[in-house]
RNA sequence: GGUCCCUUCGUCUAUCGGUUAGGACACCAGAUUUUCAAUCUGGGAAGAGGGGUUCGACUCCCCUAGGGACUGCCA
């Protein structure tokens, strides 16, 4: 799963790339080979690809580069900046409790030790992190921010397996990649002393970084499955269009003055990391819908066609023959109500319903002999319309219910025969969206159950 | 416990020492009306608390409170 926060960050790292002219790489850690399978990598490419977030160069996976990490480690075992540490599990869970206890970072006897006589003792690699002055990292977002290098522990850089820690692969990457941004979670806040001291170590040039605050749900708590979604592939699910999600992702923690809807293109040349908020936001479907719902007007209908179908199929929907030609007609008609895909598919029902139709009890309670009498004229006035559009049919009605003593005398007994059961637009809507032929019939059928 | 981050309407934000503190979403009211929407008009709504600095603080500094991250041989 891809997280809607990792989203965000992608976004506001794509966004400045294309604003700065960088590139904008994908790398993919891995190192934890029991939480990437594939079906999570993948899902995390899917992500990307439905967000419109194309890298500039294929991704890299950080576990076929363990081999350079190793040799990173071995150059600063070398220099003097790491060493070699024999703490056992035991022992390390001893120390950690008393660090704690005491509020101090925890220390490896190992440090300034020589290592032990047996040469077959596991170890692990430690940094060997300065105990006085201060690193501060310059945050692009946050500010200057200090630590006291006495509060930074000696982290582990190599297991005891052999295998490179995430703190070291990410350092050894961005450096090798030639990373001159690293734009990432404000989780990762505290990690960057540390990996500001890996760079010393090694005499390695430092990024510039920024720190992105956290995207929380609607109550301010951690953003989790009972706040509806965390997961890009749900948004999709939930019938959101990327573009949308792309605007609503840009205003949630950057702002460009009033600017609420924008293109990619403005986007990118007002986005700047320092302008970005520090605060944590959160997430405001309302929102995100009123976007949506802005994005779906202005989107192509052949575009909405295939998604309503998507939809559709899903749901099991029985579909008739000619179902391409009635939502192609009705999709433009209706598409200024639909906040989500999965609305425009409910708004789309009335047109696909099978005839004959049938009324249900309290649709026909709807047809006194008056009403019906003034139906079977108006069947017989709109065989006569020459043009089945909404604005034709608009006017057909207007006449049609000044002579017949407005639009109460007849419309709800209309709206139950065109909705056949579902939602349906405004009626001359509704009858340009069936046409002359399904329209007629619906009546016919109407007619024919309350006579 | 320790270190660090954050705090303007309900929400997202504007403001970069001097504004009637602006906009958007949401909400409320009215208009429209053939259901539900949509649309249009109008309205209410904010600087966490306390100290400073300053002629003047939302804005700068300190403290408190509240929220969060990290404190892993996870990333």
């Amino acid at each position: 799963m891809m997280h809607i926060g990792t989203a965000r960050t992608a976004l506001f790292n794509w966004l400045y790339a294309r604003h700065r002219g960088g590139k904008f790489l994908i790398r993919v850690e891995d190192t934890d080979r029991e939480r990437s399978t594939p079906e999570a990598v993948e899902a995390i490419f899917e992500g990307m690809d439905w967000l419109g977030l194309a890298p500039d160069a294929e991704p890299i996976f950080q576990f076929s580069r363990a081999e350079r990490h190793r040799e990173v480690v071995m150059e600063l075992l070398e220099r003097g900046g790491a060493y070699r540490c024999y703490m056992s599990v035991e022992e390390l869970a001893e120390e950690r409790e008393k660090a704690r206890a005491e509020g101090r970072p925890i220390r490896s006897p190992w440090r300034d030790r020589a290592p032990p006589a047996g040469m077959n003792q596991p170890f692990v690699v430690r940094l060997r992190a300065p105990i006085d002055g201060e690193t501060v990292v310059n945050d692009l977002v946050k500010g200057e921010v200090s630590f006291r290098n006495r509060e930074l522990d000696d982290l582990i850089l190599l297991r005891a397996d052999g295998s490179p820690t995430y703190n070291l692969a990410v350092v050894a990457d961005d450096h090798d990649m030639g990373i001159t941004h690293v734009i990432r979670g404000d989780d990762h806040l505290s990690n960057t002393p540390r990996q500001i001291l890996i760079y010393q170590g090694m005499g390695w040039p430092l990024p510039a970084f920024g720190h992105l605050p956290m995207i929380h749900g609607p109550d301010g708590a951690k953003l989790s499955k009972r706040h509806g979604a965390q997961g890009v592939r749900e948004f999709a699910d939930m019938g959101y269009l990327p573009e949308a999600m792309r605007n609503y992702l840009a205003r949630l923690g950057w702002g460009h003055g009033d600017d609420e809807i924008f293109t990619d293109g403005q986007a990118i040349a007002w986005f700047d990391i320092a302008d970005v908020v520090g605060a944590p936001a959160r997430m405001d479907w309302p929102k995100l819908n009123h976007l949506n719902q802005h994005y779906i007007r202005l989107a192509d209908d052949k575009r909405l066609m295939g998604l309503v179908f998507e939809v559709l199929r899903s749901r099991d929907v029985h579909l008739p023959r000619d179902f391409a030609d009635r939502l192609s007609r009705t999709i433009p008609l209706v598409k200024e109500g639909a906040k989500t895909v999965l609305e425009l598919a409910d708004l789309v029902m009335f047109a696909l319903k099978p005839r004959p139709i049938e009324l249900d009890a309290k649709a026909r309670a709807l047809f006194t002999g008056e009403v019906v009498g003034r139906i079977g004229r108006l069947a017989a006035a709109l065989a006569l319309a020459p043009v089945w559009k909404p604005a034709e049919m608009a006017d057909t009605l207007k006449g049609f219910a000044e002579n017949e003593g407005g639009f109460g005398k007849f419309g709800p007994a209309l709206r139950a025969i065109l909705a056949a059961g579902a939602v349906a637009p405004d009626l001359a809507s509704a009858l340009a969206a069936l046409g002359r032929e399904e329209s007629l019939g619906r009546i016919d059928d109407a007619l024919s159950q309350v006579q």
